[in-house]
DNA sequence: CTGTTAGCGCCTTCAA
DNA sequence: TTGAAGGCGCTAACAG
């Protein structure tokens, strides 16, 4: 049984210290606002009293609770974690610390996030929102919004453009001799998505090569090794993924066929968050979590001490890194 | 510009209902308290007016805020996003936010996080923490901390014993004629290394075979790759690696080195979180890491409730999941 | 520079 | 069943 230290309040600090009540909180605040022996007296105090100023009493007081929260979709896919890890250590450099949230792809999952936490925090950045347009300008109204990954006219947003590189994708098929290609869809809902998808349609068109979409439930490795079967369906030679985790299921999927990649066909993933962690090396389009997750921190903060809301929309150049997924299409 | 929705308070409420600010407190607290038909007409006015409770008052009058921290060394690493995912989710099912901190491996930055976080959560569990005894001891004394992966008696915990699988897969390695293996360890400050280390030691000798240790900076694919120089010195033919990121990576400083898994080399990860998304499969000892995070949950919450703290120890079983990366000793 | 005085929004005895 | 009143711990004018 462990006995617990109980609170120590701004009070008996000031007893200790002989003064008054507000002067203890200056200390702690303000210390420019009182003679250095006054606070140093009053830190000598606190500090054998073992006082530590009470969080929710200041945040009561003052408005403001230095946190702020981050949804995401899914943390076990491993586009987020260096998103979430770079938002905490730039909300760190503020004194801020960061609320979790994980939607398991559901909307309605993520609303009921937004407004639990929207109690307790000063701001929130959704990351790859699965919810409607509507549903996040009504969040929105509530409290400050940074969007990654979703782009709303009038929210701040901080977006990874992918068309650059997965244009890229598609002429580096073209230039294997590819003619038929396929491409194996994200959530409905995502923007990246939708972005991917017309960046290969147009590029696809361009060409005057086949394209054929194929949908998944969600972006997992699982979802891409059952897509195969459609995938080969299609009659293409190679395919280019939503995103890594689907671009690996893929591989596997391939592999359980005796499918030799790249030899007897091409794939390349999306977001390089495998980077050569698979076997063979995944060629992929570029990724910047990162950096979305600290600009995004970042952006709000900014927000949150200007208070006041541009229209920011920063976007992120992407580009093809090839490995060894992609060769000549097979027959040629 | 967007413009934002103020916070209506319970007085506002309490005069459109025409009732007391007490009576509006109980129809959201202990509406049993109150007659249906004044716990409706507030709940009509409180609706109108689009009052929400302000967590922050009632967590200050009421001392509990419904909040508890998780703070893990590596979110990257594969092994946790199951586990705080899970955490999560037993989290919600009380009405628990979580707050999220990542460490990255410093005991320094840990240190900090469990102060930071100590003021606005009502407990803590702390995963694979690399702190001291002494120091998760004088944290223990602040608030209620369950411990995940670490062995300190007086503090409720949640263990993964790998001792059971890890003697497995000595004994499998044993049996395909390994005379000479290698361990590839983890952080000198983790629970779980030091478990592991002492299985195959045990296990090794109780089978007259030899064993080289090989150390790691961390548990990540890259300190793994970077091992497999050390590895091929000792002239060890099989490895077992602390945690699959490591396996991974000494399969692919193998494969860069053209030897062939299993084939030439055999090797075995811990904790089983890559399942078969390697190539080739990796044989691994088995993972309960989602277990772990809702157990500690909900031990969390189970002491919360009871405000006690009993001296629980939770260990789970674990054992060798067989699949491709483990052949005969070559030359037999 | 420092003390006094009000709250922040809610919960919770204590009476009625 | 309901209202009145005090307080949770701290901050923020306003005086002095």
């Amino acid at each position: 049984m462990i006995k617990r230290t109980k609170g120590v309040t701004i009070s008996q600090v000031a007893d200790a210290a002989g003064v008054a009540r507000s002067s203890v909180s200056r200390a702690f605040t303000r210390p420019d606002m009182l003679s250095p022996e006054t606070v140093d007296r009053i830190l000598r105090a606190a500090e054998t009293l073992g006082y530590v100023p009470n969080h929710t009493a200041r945040a009561l007081s003052t408005g403001r609770h230095g946190n702020i929260g981050l949804i995401v979709p899914d943390i076990a896919n491993p586009f987020f974690p260096p998103l979430i890890q770079a938002a905490q250590t730039e909300a760190d450099r503020s004194d801020f610390c960061v609320f979790l949230g994980n939607t398991a792809e559901s909307p309605k999952q993520e609303d009921k996030l937004v407004g639990r936490f929207a109690g307790q925090v000063e701001g929130l950045v959704l990351a790859s929102s699965r919810l409607s347009d509507e549903r996040i300008r009504a969040h929105a109204r509530q409290l400050p919004l940074v969007l990654i990954n979703r782009d709303i006219e009038g929210i701040p947003r901080v977006l990874i453009d992918s068309s650059a590189g997965v244009r890229q994708a598609v002429e580096h098929l073209a230039n294997l001799g590819h003619r038929r290609i396929a491409y194996v869809s994200g959530p409905a809902a995502s923007w990246s998505n939708k972005q991917r998808r017309s960046a290969i349609r147009a590029g696809t068109t361009a060409r005057g090569m086949e394209l054929s979409i194929i949908p998944t439930p969600a972006p997992t490795y699982q979802a891409g090794r059952e897509a195969v079967a459609s995938v080969l369906q299609t009659g293409a030679s190679a395919v280019v993924a939503f995103d890594d985790l689907t671009a690996q299921g893929i591989l596997t999927g391939l592999a359980e066929r005796n499918i030799v990649v790249p030899r007897d066909f091409s794939i390349i993933g999306c977001d390089d968050v495998l980077g050569a962690m698979t076997f063979p090396a995944l060629t992929s389009v570029s990724n910047h979590s990162a950096d979305v997750g600290r600009i995004a921190i970042s952006m709000l903060l900014d927000i949150l001490r200007s208070r006041s809301v541009a229209d920011v929309r920063y976007a992120l150049d992407t580009k093809l890194v090839i490995r060894d997924t992609t060769a000549q299409a097979p027959g040629r």
